[in-house]
DNA sequence: CGCTTACTTGACATTCTTCAACCGCAGTGG
DNA sequence: CCACTGCGGTTGAAGAATGTCAAGTAAGCG
């Protein structure tokens, strides 16, 4: 048996329920049947958000909190003349604990790119997801880590690499966890989302991004048009801006004999 | 009774054990007798270290904690052609967990900015201290999220702000950072670290670093000189890169009453 | 069809970097 | 005690990267 075929069954066709959550925690542990169903209970009351909506204000005091199922959202804050960074960008299947919250007041807000799919989570579902489901618990603290790795990796980005650099790392952040949640096929996924935030992300003006990508297009590493990203060389789109796909980096979970156990595909 | 008491109380003379990381835990949490006593124990094997010394190396797999209670160091990463981005700064009285390396490997290197000691501490103590001592895991939860919020700024920092906002909301963050561990008085504290080291966690070159800094002199904000930070107005450097000092943002702890029972002094 | 929004282009200004020389000081060895 | 050296910092000049302004195009949408 293949380690193809455990992912099938994994994410498959069997199992009725399926969204972004759920094929994210699954890349981060093994779920049980009880896990699954959890998670499809806390995705359930699903609510519909048109672009440009704030999922969070800024100064928030937020009790409850959300995973992104459909569409992008990003954090962002703005200095008072109006600059604005983006601190990371959030994909379908994110959760955003509301911890920040702990210190006082959100110190930055999260607001939908795109019309969003997202469930709230109430403060008490929340806990109990994580204390009855120890491997939703451990799965959500790996992606918490994975978020504070991109973030250092932004952070490294915006302190020294080039424009050109900055969008290419953007571009392959993307696509590497747009493909741990089965959005992204091999060298495309969908880029809803418009040059004004690339600039707001990269801390760059929009003109220098729009030049920037025609850099990159025209080196032949990607093609950026009708909100769709399409890697015309992956290889030498990495090794132009050093990214190494996280998903390879993760440490595997436990042994395939566990899985199809677990599984009974065994 | 007064505020002010209490504080002396809490950090003050009657006690005779006394370091930056339990200042540091002190503003975060009340402690009880047995708190400080576990801090004093777990900080007590204390290792000098020179400057430029890495305390953890990328790709590490590091088992242990470690407590820095003397000196300066810093979160870094290299890109493969030399160019450095320092990610943080850890300032006596800083704890740096290793959850990181649950991803697998260091993603960046922490390295002794200036001579420094630190404590290493051991996983077996360091979860021994988190679930005996409820109060000084509340503080260091409390700690990482403050982290986290100054990466933040940072990224806000290197993506939109000037090279001389980006040098001021350093030096106002420092201040604010020393003064929670009484290394720095209302105005001025050290700054041991080089103008290489600033440009690397700036994003900039150490040739505008020190142009901007004439300028941040110019403008009467600040004196740099012969290891010392002199702030010259604080609230027009605050207003110049939006610094909110974080130590009055956050949450006060408890009830005074509260304080005063646990402190015994009454 | 006419708007609006996203993007592009050109010209020019600003910010920041690079290179190279130089200064001052502290340590070091003769 | 003094020359030598190395490190941290400064300065000037030139150039590269990026920003700003303003006008123009293209596509989607009511």
């Amino acid at each position: 048996m293949t380690y193809e075929r455990i992912e099938t069954a994994r994410r498959g066709a069997e199992r009725p329920f399926d969204n972004a959550f759920l094929r994210n925690i699954s890349g981060l542990a093994f779920l049980s049947e009880r896990d699954r169903a959890a998670i499809a209970q806390v995705s359930a009351p699903m609510r519909s958000l048109p672009a440009h909506a704030d999922l969070v204000r800024r100064d928030d005091v937020p009790e409850r909190a959300l995973i992104l199922l459909e569409g992008f959202a990003c954090r962002y804050r703005y200095l008072s003349d109006g600059r604005r960074q983006i601190l990371a960008f959030l994909l379908p299947g994110d959760l955003v604990d509301l911890d920040c919250a702990l210190l006082g007041r959100m110190d930055h807000a999260i607001g939908a790119s795109t019309a969003c799919k997202i469930a709230w989570v109430s403060h008490e579902a929340y806990e109990r997801l994580l204390s009855e489901h120890p491997q939703i618990a451990s799965a959500l603290r790996l992606a918490k880590l994975a978020e504070e790795a991109i973030s250092r990796d932004w952070l490294v980005g915006l302190g020294r690499r080039s424009a050109a650099e900055r969008l290419a790392y953007l571009f392959s952040e993307f696509l590497d966890r747009l493909q741990a949640v089965s959005l992204a096929d091999e060298n495309s996924c969908d880029l809803p989302i418009t040059q004004v935030e690339l600039s707001d992300a990269a801390g760059l003006s929009t003109v220098h991004v729009s030049r920037s990508l025609q850099a990159l297009r025209s080196a032949g590493l990607v093609q950026v048009a009708s909100r769709r990203l399409q890697v015309e060389d992956l290889p030498r789109l990495h090794a132009f801006c050093e990214f190494t796909p996280r998903q390879k980096t993760f440490i595997k979970p436990p042994a395939i004999e566990f899985a199809a156990a677990t599984l009974g595909v065994a």
